[in-house]
DNA sequence: ACGCGCTGGGAGAGCGCTCTCCGAGCGTGC
DNA sequence: GCACGCTCGGAGAGCGCTCTCCCAGCGCGT
């Protein structure tokens, strides 16, 4: 055992050797690739069990130019430099994140391909990835670019890395995305309010450099408007739930009155629902939340959050296959999949 | 621009003609190894400038044997076949992946060194991310194994591949790892309960295959029974929110008068939280709840959970390093690095 | 004036794989 | 019986980089 993991691992030639065959031969019955006799097969597979022979990658990304590694790029808004506090804590904690990782290994399952994970925070971390990518450490990226002024999407295209974003760009590139359609979901939550008799009603926003966040806002105010409530309280959040907390408190020193909120996504609902309830309001009696994202947030509190649903799984993984069908045909054409956010009525409206 | 993106990527070959030097020096003003006339630099770097040239990382991989990846493998027992439901779902809803890919960001961030994911919660996924390692996709793996009879750690262990543990293993491997003395958190948990005046206490533990689950429940019974407690209604869960809900609500049918419950994590004592509400019991009044880990779960509902404090970022963070010193020094003998637990006292118990 | 050490650039041998050619061998059709 | 095509193995040329040698040139001591 330990004589084997001393000497160096065995290559190529060492199986033909063994085998009696040439590289080549090896290489095909390894890759599959044309039609090999089937005792020669067989033997190779011997030689191949019995040198314990494993492929070296970096030499076979170095003639294929593949690598078998995506990259999940997180591209946020510049973090703070808070020297006590984690690397991209706050994104991390969002269960958003947890979701797309897993909605990504959903459309990798079945490959033989693997994510690796970038932050790029800060315009030195988007460097570093961009440079990352550029080398060939990963054969495309998926992006999930938050804000508006991120420019890294064009840098990706620029440099001519198959990408695909989670999110529309604010301006359109032609790069292929998913994203949901975040404008009718909250026209979605507006005409649940309005339908539940909530007139008082206020908005709890995402950060509005983030265009999701902001066509969440504008679809709620137009379907608010339709309704003819043209006043409408807001304040902008940034998606946490201590966010969220501070938000409500204030809407509710300002807005006593109110019977509806909105918040932009679950989290920062769970964050107004635990000050609603520690100003003993009830929900939905007194006043009603609807949330965004149908995020395990969602079902954590009492009472559960009645919600417009982003699946962001299924989006997550529908980018991961946009993204491979990109590799496997290089010439086609960005593409952008909308997704249509449904209302999942809970108990908080 | 475009005309750019189509001509073949230039290679240091091209750099040295443009620079009129040979390609040994453009490789040294590149890795900054020995001395390099200035003027030679100089140019050196235009020609790279000009040439728009990036290092093809396969190539350097290939003689360097580094791929600046490591792995983060997050081995969980076999996960059931759903197929509506996604891949590593729940692994990834918790906030402890958050907390981990957080610390490692925090480890890493220095360096030029990525994390590639693998998920590795069946026997075939095990296979495919022990392969893709001994193929040297990465450097070294750090590996979240939370079941016990998990084969990963010795495999990668066998097959020679630098590797760090997050939590100990249960019988002793010679490799590293870091770990939080989950033992002496149960102690933790139950001196404070007990000094609180609860006498009618239960346990909701973690799933008993995982070792850090059982070190909890057992400091926390040690230290009852030391309290002279030795009755310890105990309900087995699997470190959700919902198990945490139905191990409390069998719980109270089962022991009304319950007085103070541990659950071994922030998500399970959530939904303990989320059931008493329903029953109407007072937190901490009627019952005194105390959570593990002091994740963003704790401070999500209300009250605010009183819980042991788990730093994962921090120990993420340390499991990094010390991967990264094995690399560097790779006759490094394996060492264990166990933290400490301490109480966060808020207000459900 | 000569030798010696030292500095710094160039040549070239790989690293381990893939893939295009080439050619041997065999079957087939007329 | 011969030309032709077809199948399948081997040879070998890279892929783009690093790194060990080697050697030219210079400064220094004697």
């Amino acid at each position: 055992m330990s004589s084997e993991a001393l000497k160096r691992a065995s290559t190529l030639e060492d199986v033909a050797r063994v085998a009696g065959v040439s590289r080549a031969t090896v290489s095909r019955v390894i890759n599959g690739v044309r039609n090999v006799d089937p005792a020669i097969q067989e033997a190779v597979r011997q030689a191949i069990a019995r040198t314990g022979y494993v492929p070296n990658s970096a030499a076979r990304s170095l003639v294929t130019r593949r690598t078998g590694a995506l990259a999940l790029v997180i591209s946020g808004s510049d973090a703070p430099e808070t020297p006590d506090h984690h690397v991209g804590g706050e994104i991390f904690a969002d269960p958003f994140f947890g979701r797309v990782v897993s909605g990504v290994f959903t459309g990798l399952r079945p490959l033989d391909l693997h994510p690796v994970l970038m932050l790029a925070d800060s315009a030195e971390a988007r460097d570093k990835a961009l440079t990352y990518l550029r080398q060939g450490n990963a054969d495309g990226a998926m992006v999930v670019s938050t804000h508006s002024r991120d420019p890294l999407p064009a840098q990706l295209l620029a440099a001519g890395i198959p990408t695909v974003l989670f999110g529309r760009p604010p301006t359109p590139l032609s790069l292929s995305c998913v994203d949901l359609d975040n404008r009718e979901g909250g026209r979605i939550a507006a005409d649940h309010l309005h339908a539940r008799g909530r007139h008082r009603v206020a908005a709890i926003s995402g950060p509005l450099g983030v265009r999701a966040a902001r066509d969440r806002l504008s679809g709620f105010r137009e379907a608010m408007a339709d309704h003819g409530i043209h006043q409408l309280p807001h304040v902008e959040g940034d998606f946490t739930r201590e966010d969220g907390e501070r938000a409500m408190a204030s809407l509710l020193r300002r807005y006593p009155d109110l019977d509806g909120v909105f918040a932009a996504n679950d989290l920062m609902a769970q964050g107004a629902l635990a000050v609603l309830a520690e100003h003993r309001r009830r929900v939905p009696e007194d006043i009603a939340v609807i949330g965004f994202d149908d995020s395990s947030a969602a079902t954590a509190g009492r009472p559960h959050l009645t919600t417009v649903r982003q699946p962001v799984e299924e989006m997550a993984a529908e980018m991961t296959r946009v993204l491979l069908d990109h590799l496997a045909r290089p010439g086609r054409a960005a593409t952008t999949v909308l997704f249509e956010p449904t209302l999942i009525e809970r108990q908080s409206a």
